[in-house]
DNA sequence: GCTATATCGATATCCTAATATCGATATAGC
DNA sequence: GCTATATCGATATTAGGATATCGATATAGC
């Protein structure tokens, strides 16, 4: 385990992860390649692999123990160590993440949002709370926050990096639709909406229907 | 134009488009990949690549007419017809999307949204009319609505999703963390936030800092 | 008008990731 | 306990995308 693995192996991980939660939590449930592969619509060499990566190995006739596998992938992930995590931008879609209690299942916490106008400091319906983004370089490195989540319009967000990255941030998710650049050690990770539409909108403006199997992306 | 592309040089497009559309509008504004390619952090040669799938092409010397290459990529990806959406599931992410209103700027116009639970149903803060779900067959077969848009609990997404299908759209954009499957002929476009939190959290857990440059995703 | 050069475009090469093939192995069933 | 087989894991092959190389071309500057 802890082996290399592609970036796209590591983005499939997750879908694993959440297929094996689905399962019922017995301890002795065994899972082969070919079940998870045709479940998930991809193919069954590449999840051997993938798994190959992050678990030290299946048996045969039976597969992989469903309850180790978890415990690999999110060992592997590093989810068990909880990352915390600011946002700034408190925006409809910031305050939508602000509220997502979901993110905790994968080792993510908000601690505290910032937001340039004055007038949104305070807590937020989530419960969190809005600091003004003056703020925002003290905090951050007084609780050593490493990840920084942008979600403000795409003018402010090389600034708004900028700052995140001085206050020490080590890797920021960019939900602002604008290219924006980092030092190096620095992770960007670009929550690509735009792309997805490209995509969306070319397959509907070829009018004659590709009746191809690959249709998920 | 209009020749074969990869998705990854798809899915590249709207970046361009974006840093073409800061430019001032002039209509003698040119510009060589070699600028966009170091603007953008990408590939002198992957940026003509790219580039060459959409336009007929660069004058020598002094690069792509701007106007030219956004009229080009918009023509290319379909936005300049409009697709019409729906979305189902008015949780705080449905909420966020419909209020969003940057998506005209792709083509995209959400013209209504589904929830299953009566007591959401009325008018949105967006304006925008929500709908019991029941309804949601008749009202996409009669407006020929292509795109779907789920942003449902990772539980219903399959149902959800298998209305739609039923409804007669042809594209299905879903944001629910949970793999669902769609038949032949159908594009499925998840939008992988899990995907992305395993990139970075990874990325943290890693705590020798590999510095390379290609840290940007 | 001439020349030097920035830039494009096509072809070729390399690298990564996905897929196929085949032997090894431990379990299920008798 | 024995055998047949489902499954794994390693190696090899193929495909796709990114990068490098090189010649072509039209413009900028003189």
């Amino acid at each position: 385990m802890s082996k290399e693995i592609s970036l796209q192996a590591l983005q499939r991980l997750p879908l694993y992860l959440q297929y094996l939660k689905a399962l019922p939590a017995d301890k002795d449930i065994y899972i082969s390649a070919k079940v998870l592969s045709s479940a998930l619509g991809l193919g069954e060499i590449q999840v051997r692999k993938d798994l190959a990566a992050v678990s030290d190995g299946g048996k045969p006739k039976v597969g992989y123990c469903a309850a180790e596998l978890i415990k690999d992938i999110e060992n592997f992930l590093g989810y068990d160590n909880v990352n915390d995590a600011v946002l700034v931008g408190t925006g409809k879609l910031g305050k939508a993440l602000l509220s997502y209690d979901g993110f905790k299942a994968y080792g993510l916490n908000i601690v505290a949002a910032f937001d340039s106008d004055p007038g949104k400091c305070g807590i937020d319906e989530s419960g969190k709370q809005i600091f003004h983004i003056s703020k925002m370089e003290n905090l951050c490195e007084r609780m050593k926050i490493e990840i920084g989540i942008i979600t403000v319009p795409a003018a402010s967000a090389q600034e708004v990096c900028d700052i995140l990255v001085k206050s020490g941030i080590r890797a920021v998710w960019n939900f602002a639709p604008a290219h924006i650049s980092v030092p190096a050690g620095v992770l960007l990770k670009n929550e690509n909406m735009a792309a997805s539409l490209a995509v969306l909108s070319k397959h509907l403006s070829e009018k004659r229907v590709c009746e191809n199997n690959s249709n998920s992306i």
